[in-house]
DNA sequence: ATAAACCTTGGAGCAACTCCAAGGTCAAGC
DNA sequence: GCTTGACCTTGGAGTTGCTCCAAGGTTTAT
């Protein structure tokens, strides 16, 4: 198949494609005389862990070598290496479910100030928006 | 204060509030004769506010229009464009830590089944990380 | 007086894409 | 056979939000 066909395979976009092989994160392709990168389904099987992985918050330089792994299936030694990276990436995770859930709160206060403000009273300085944003904002 | 003080109160660095400033997010504060930035603390409260409001998730071209609202407390007739405003990032948290929590499940399988193995049943093939990385990821 | 620790500027570099122009290719319809 | 439109190719520029750098000026402390 196509790019095109391996970029809606894989939820990634040509471009995208394009850009990780660039970048070396994924093996070439065959091409066909034409030019075309030629993929098959082991391909695209890799196309989907490499946007699996990413979606895991795995930065590009920590998603390449696991793909390698994963391609050419050898994967000794590379245990101890993988299980250090995806702890930290769950502590990262749990870090920023934390940061997010708070930021949830203000905004909701925030909104919840807005809404009960009428825009005429915005005008008033001293317990107007202005203040709310930044009582909220700064919590 | 100069650029370093205002930096420490406001928990940005004088990077960040030079670059906020290049870009015409920030009033420019007057200068001494020796050219510095001089920081009152009307403008570190401009600086926390900011801080908050990206830490909010919000992109710097939102947090432009809030800045300058609350810099001359002008907040005639924002009000509706901040609630929209508001309410749309509050509906895109929502959607990023559901995302993140399904990462953070699918990221403790994968630990559990990498804890399960030892290194030396990694080669076996079928059964083996390599696999157990494609399927929690892609799962 | 001199060293350390600040400040100034413009500009380069980073991640991870995204989009563009200029051109080549391919399948379908007339 | 020919055209049209949808695909593909490449290199390179643009995006967001910083961060770091060099080359120089200033301030503060000893």
């Amino acid at each position: 198949m196509n790019i095109g066909q391996a970029a809606a395979a894989s939820s990634l976009s040509p471009d995208t494609i394009r850009f990780y092989e660039k970048k070396g994160i994924l093996p070439r392709p065959p091409r066909l005389a034409s030019g075309y990168r030629y993929y098959t389904e082991e391909h695209v099987s890799t196309l989907r862990l490499a946007k699996g992985l990413r979606e895991l918050g795995l930065p590009l330089a920590e998603v390449a070598p696991i793909l390698s792994v994963a391609h050419d299936g050898t994967c000794h030694e590379i245990h101890e290496s993988m299980t250090r990276t995806f702890t930290k990436t769950l502590q990262d995770l749990d870090a920023r479910i934390k940061e997010l859930e708070q930021a949830r709160g203000h905004l909701g206060g925030l909104l919840q100030g807005l809404r009960e403000m009428r825009p005429k009273d915005i005008t008033v300085p001293g317990v107007d928006a202005c203040e709310c944003v930044r009582m909220v904002a700064e919590g």
